[in-house]
DNA sequence: GTCTATAGATGGATAGAC
DNA sequence: GTCTATCCATCTATAGAC
């Protein structure tokens, strides 16, 4: 029994919430089931996490800065194209939802079986949403096409189908449906 | 207190409950709640849904029969030709995202909520998708188009895209979004 | 009196929080 | 570990219609 707390509690803690939130849904994971696996004290966790609310939305908080990490690095490698930074972050989108184990967009997930979207985990998940769809929005403007509204909302459109689509039986190949499908949008609205 | 039983007391209460279940999701509605908003005793309710799982599993039920004639009321008056009953289709589920209370597709939220698909509702809920899936790539398979499948596969991701943008900040412009792809599509493929 | 409805007490399990 | 609250489900008690 160490005194001395370890320094990876928190993380480790989040993880294994992490883990339980997004397989069974938030409401379906009691806090004991996380004390269990992740075979902390239960002070210890109320130490770190004051309540279940807020540890739903840490969870979610860290699902957005891993998403936007990885959005980064695609974009990195995706030059200054416009229309190029778009189809990498829709590739980006796609790899996500290719896990064996997917079980659809936890901001998504989460907006679909809390109703309540005002409290501080649902102000996270409607803004990773927002802040998705503006992104789009933001590539199509610089891409001088003839008609940017109307492609973006198309384009998010297959991003909320491609989130979808992946997590539901028969879903495999949605990732490759969407992309084709922008794939396409992008070429023919960027046609000479 | 009537001696004679009501003989609409089982869909009164299933009216109650579909409300609430789809209002506020399934795990977070209690029977209690049901029963109060229904005004009926406890015993009554269990004498018509020997449990909450039952009463799901029948709201789900409804939901997909009352899905199921509007969309054979819509195929009665699209005619024979596959491709306007396909798009009739689609209009029919872009109508039933268009309510301005509108919280995502009924059978979609359960199955984000609900981990576990292999209940009963849970069949119930892959099969609508299952279903609507299959009635699509029937339709297409009757156009006589280059690519049956790329076809099936796109406009599927799309509507499911309609049914989830829908219910997110900003969706109210989804169902035009939606048909208007579709359309596209639709039009491009069946094009000499 | 008989039947059925409602209302309330109750059981056991589990929830979140301290 | 403990506390309170709530969950689903069952059972009992009572009030009213026939």
């Amino acid at each position: 029994m160490a005194r001395r707390p370890a320094p990876d509690t928190r993380e480790r803690i989040l993880d294994t919430a992490a883990l339980l939130f997004y397989d069974h849904g938030v409401q379906a994971v009691g806090m004991q089931q996380i004390i269990d696996r992740a075979k902390c004290g239960k002070s210890l966790l109320y130490r770190e996490f004051p309540s279940k609310a807020e540890l739903v939305a840490e969870y979610l908080e860290r699902a957005r800065q891993d998403f936007g990490r990885q959005y980064a690095e695609a974009d990195d490698h995706a030059g200054s194209d416009p229309s190029a930074r778009l189809i990498a972050f829709v590739e980006a989108m796609a790899e996500s939802v290719q896990s064996p184990d997917y079980r659809g967009c936890p901001f998504r997930n989460y907006l679909a079986e809390v109703a309540d979207h005002d409290d501080s985990a649902g102000r996270i998940a409607t803004g990773y949403l927002l802040d998705s769809r503006a992104r789009i929005e933001d590539f199509v403007a610089d891409m001088n096409v003839a008609a940017p509204d109307v492609l973006a909302e198309r384009i998010w459109l297959i991003v909320e189908g491609l989130h979808t689509a992946a997590a539901h039986p028969g879903g495999a190949r949605a990732a490759d449906v969407a992309l084709s499908l922008v794939r396409e949008l992008v070429r023919d609205a960027t046609r000479v």
